[in-house]
DNA sequence: ACATAAAGTGAATATGCCGTCATTTATTGT
DNA sequence: ACAATAAATGACGGCATATTCACTTTATGT
């Protein structure tokens, strides 16, 4: 499909873009409640009326910011959990994907985590609900994956859900030290590391 | 000391508990920012009024309610990390004693996870800080712990701060999977599991 | 019984923010 | 050049909610 936008048409995406990348960056520094309609429409460079011929309220714009970032990253983790490879590769392999998705995309976690974790019936419900069934998703397919491993007795005999929040647990706990302290705790010098603990233990 | 307390004192020291549990409540189900002073004030059958008498304002509200059940919580940890057991036994100890705080604290960790993770300047700055600060102190405490298992060649030579870490991650993974669905997946029927996952890992 | 203090009340105030819409400015086609 | 259409504007209405304060009720001590 040679889906040839007019330049009028392009521009319109650009600024609606621009409003995202704008509201991104403000919510994921104060918090959803704690940024104006207005405060994103100045920071943006356009006028209040204008962010609604974009978005048809606060809880929209919001909503796409999440779902179109979102969705780009699930397809990156499937793609990954989709390799033809052994147990052990692609699980290095995702640990590593999530070094590289986490790195390109911190403020959308950083929003995520703030709005999202525990409260359940918060506004956005609907959207929150789509996002952890995304991430319940690939931890399915994470699971997938391992219970291939554990048939192959490659893995220990265990609920392969079980392994496969524990190896997502893993990683998130580094996640968090980078979060908290990027130069001290680089991620990714860590992915060897997070990979012998999640495959060998602690012990000796 | 024998703090001997008037009756009307402790009569006030109940009426603040009991706008602090359901508070506690409310946050915990709704977020901070969808719960107004007058619900908290009306489902504690008090007034408006009396709720300013006893706090300063709603980020003291808040404040207080995270403070002082979370210096408890601290507390408990603390004493585990403290035992005269080895290494080994303090692991099983903490990743047990995790599983009652959590049963006993479910509404504060669901409230804390809600409105504080990753959002670096959200308001009530001062308090996430130190929240943060309690965080960090237990994992080092961990961290030590576990530093001389690895000095007693117990455990894999690692940085101590990232074994303690992992495994603040590993349990907090069945954490979440328990906060979602509590029938399901019950924490403290993992407790073997999640022991045996850190120190000897997944494979098999 | 009475005075004094403490606890409790809720209408009223002040603030802040979402979202509308009548109007202005820019763009396109003829 | 000139309609006709689309994009952009921002003052304003309306509403939700935090906080105050003048007042009432209850408790305490003499």
């Amino acid at each position: 499909m040679g889906e040839t936008l007019s330049r009028q048409e392009r521009e319109k995406l650009r600024h609606r873009r621009e409003i995202l990348a704008v509201a991104l960056k403000l919510f994921s520094d104060k918090g959803y409640h704690n940024v104006s309609m207005h405060e994103i429409a100045a920071s943006a460079e356009f006028s209040i009326g204008s962010l609604y011929k974009f978005f048809k309220n606060k809880e929209d714009l919001y909503r796409s910011l999440m779902m179109e970032k979102g969705e780009g990253i699930i397809q990156i983790l499937n793609d990954v959990l989709s390799q033809d490879e052994d147990v052990v590769t692609i699980i290095r392999n995702y640990i590593a994907a999530k070094a590289g998705i986490i790195t390109n995309n911190i403020e959308i976690f950083r929003l995520h985590f703030a709005e999202t974790q525990g409260a359940s019936y918060n506004i956005k419900a609907g959207l929150e609900q789509k996002m952890r069934n995304y991430h319940r998703e690939t931890i399915k397919k994470l699971a997938c994956v391992l219970e291939k491993g554990i048939r192959a007795k490659a893995l220990r005999q265990a609920d392969p859900f079980y392994l496969a929040a524990a190896l997502d647990g893993l990683t998130n706990a580094f996640l968090f030290c980078w979060l908290e302290n990027p130069d001290q705790h680089p991620y990714e010098a860590n992915v060897t590391l997070i990979t012998e603990l999640f495959l060998k233990g602690a012990l000796e």
